[in-house]
RNA sequence: GCGCUCGUAGCUCAGCGGAUAGAGCAACGGACUUCUAAUCCGUCGGUCGCAGGUUCGAAUCCUGCCGGGCGCGCCA
């Protein structure tokens, strides 16, 4: 039996892991010399090679030369000796084919890596990462699903990339509605909550009462009151609340397999205190106006209907304070006492204005310095069928229950096992939202984020259990990699560019970049898997094949972790 | 009206300054006395919305137009 457990050795300093590289630095002399300067060698993986660089191309224009003769030159200046074999191809391109050593060499060591050739961050950044954030009053709808599921993916990225990430869940547990809702609570027994998993239907019935009965409405409007005064009563039950609508929103997360807990709330109540002083430091340094009673901040360059300047309502005009305020509050938080270099907010895309004017009013505050930023990572929507937002038949919006339940029930009729069924189901789902573009709309699909074939949650699934079952079955262990037939090769080389992956996803906050190269990852796999025999090769040659397996296998389990998808034994 | 965003194969999407624009699905044609066929290989399929411009080179950058979505003062 061979797991598929972590490596032993400490990780290596992954120069030779990263192809890229070495190929680079042995390029970078020969293009510094027909230059005269440095040029960026621009190496990157081809399909007319295995790597290529297009640096030469730009570099003939500058040189005012025909681009194949620079390139030419370079390729006969080059020592690539023992590493790969370089040509002259197209307009200028360098096609550049590896040599099968260093491609053994690199992968063994990625073998023998715990942590699959990406280096933990040499300058580990403090970075907040704002995800889910619903309303604790109303259920989970799949208007939450791309937050929670994107930012979970991100925030699992960034942490494993090495860096003290923050998780904050910005609930929504302040306001007015809840004058409504406690009233609604007290009159339905003292000492009760809303019971656990109606909370949308308790929110409808004091919806109801508010809008219909005018002595409701006005006790609601008190409860506000003596809630914002700080009343113990009140705050108590306020309290019981929160903590059911908690307890509901904690079960949700298991269940998606996401990794936000109860210390990472940090809901809007939490920065009441500290409203006021924001308004008054915000006024002390002259960036408050009057408007209509309301006061407001005007960012420069944005403007509304009118071409007139757009606010962004700091104190509402009955003294209230607006989500405007508590974003200020959260911001100037995360930076003065959380110590963040990095802000991301994970919301929807119709928000980009009012992000951009908080970032802008809080630069102007000072409090995004030099080195810290703040970004507002952006998605699209989630489309039916019709191409219009998803919601029921009825247009209510879906709930995220149903849409898991659906998704299990789907697996289970597609055979899996009970235990298998709920991570095939909810990975279909998770996957579906991260193997896209997130700043593009997409059309939520059965049919399709269930398919067993295909870039999908499942298909990932099944080439890990599939390496799993054939690992258990071996009886020997791996051995050195030797690649010797075409598809081992091709294996090797995408199992090598799971690290620079991981990078990009970092920098660019992009998990679909991952997602799609765990697609081509067990792609290759199962070419390798059709071509190369394993269990019945000669020994040498098994010993390779296996601990081909073994890498792949840990490198889809660590990337669909990245991603939150989970990775079974078995179907 | 102003602003943002999107328009790539029949469908769903990658690619966002570089070689004949890729993948999955669908369609069609192959490969199984199988190391789990929940697979693999091949074929078909695109004036990259339209028109200009910048560039040695544009799906990719700029401008205009057409079409869809979203946003534009006390909800978040």
């Amino acid at each position: 039996m061979t797991p598929v457990g972590p490596a032993v050795r400490a990780p290596s300093m992954g120069l030779i892991m990263n192809l890229e590289a070495l190929l680079s630095a042995r390029l970078a002399p020969a293009l510094a010399e027909v230059a005269r300067a440095a040029v960026d060698p621009a190496v990157r993986r081809s399909r007319h090679a295995d790597f290529q660089s297009g640096a030469v191309l730009s570099l003939a224009g500058r040189l005012g030369r025909p681009p194949r003769d620079v390139a030419q030159e370079v390729a006969a200046r080059s020592d690539l000796d023992g590493l790969a074999r370089i040509e002259v191809s197209g307009p200028g391109f360098l096609n550049l084919t590896l040599a099968d050593e260093p491609i053994a060499a690199a992968v063994n060591d990625l073998a023998a890596d715990a942590r699959l050739g990406v280096p933990p961050a040499g300058r580990p950044e403090t970075l907040v990462v704002d995800y889910s954030s619903p309303n604790i009053a109303k259920e989970l709808t799949v208007g939450h699903l791309r937050s929670t599921v994107i930012g979970d993916s991100l925030a699992r990225t960034l942490a494993w990339l090495g860096h003290d990430v923050v998780r904050a869940n910005h609930v929504g547990d302040w306001g007015t509605a809840f004058g409504m809702l406690i009233e609604h609570l007290l009159d339905h027994g003292a000492s009760g909550a809303p019971r656990l998993g109606d909370l949308t239907g308790f929110y409808r019935a004091a919806r109801a009462r508010f809008d219909a009965d005018e002595e409701f409405r006005n006790r609601s409007r008190l409860r506000v009151v003596r809630l914002q005064a700080g009343d113990e009563e009140t705050l108590r039950l306020w309290r019981g609340y929160v903590a059911e609508s908690r307890r509901y929103l904690l079960a949700a997360y298991e269940r998606l397999g996401v990794t936000l807990t109860e210390a990472h709330f940090a809901g809007e109540s939490t920065y009441q205190d500290a409203l006021p002083d924001v308004v008054a430091e915000l006024a002390g340094k002259g960036l408050l106006t009057e408007s209509d009673g309301a006061l407001c901040a005007f960012p420069a360059g944005f403007t509304g209907r009118d071409g007139e300047p757009l606010p962004l309502i700091v104190r509402k005009s009955d003294g209230g304070f607006g989500y405007a305020a508590t974003d200020l509050a959260a911001l100037r938080h995360r930076v003065r006492e959380l110590g963040a270099t990095r802000l991301l907010y994970v919301v929807g895309a119709p928000q980009r204005t009012h992000f951009r004017m908080v970032y802008a009013v809080a630069a102007a505050a000072g409090w995004l310095p030099e080195g810290v930023t703040a970004e507002h990572v952006a998605f699209g929507s989630i489309l039916g069928a019709d191409g219009k937002m998803f919601r029921t038949r009825s247009g209510d919006s879906v709930k995220l229950a149903d849409v898991l339940d659906e998704a299990i029930a789907r697996a289970s009729a597609l055979g899996a096992g009970p235990e298998a069924a709920q991570a095939v189901g909810v990975g279909a789902v998770k996957y579906a939202d991260l193997a896209g573009d997130r700043r593009n709309d997409y059309v939520f699909d059965w049919d399709r984020m269930l398919a067993l074939t295909g870039d999908t949650g499942p298909y990932l699934q099944y080439a890990y259990a599939r390496i799993r079952s054939l690992l258990d079955r071996a009886t020997d262990a791996p051995g050195p990699v030797v690649p010797c037939h075409p598809a081992e090769r091709a294996l090797a080389l995408e199992l090598l560019a799971f690290a620079p992956v991981v990078h990009s996803v970092g920098e660019t906050l992009e998990p679909h970049r991952l997602a799609g190269y765990l697609h081509g990852l067990a792609s290759s796999f199962s070419g390798f898997y059709q071509n190369c025999p394993v269990l019945r090769a000669p020994d040498d040659v098994r010993a390779s094949r296996l601990a081909l397996c073994a890498l792949t296998g840990r490198t889809l389990r660590q990337g669909l972790d990245l991603l939150g998808i989970a990775a079974p034994a078995a179907l």
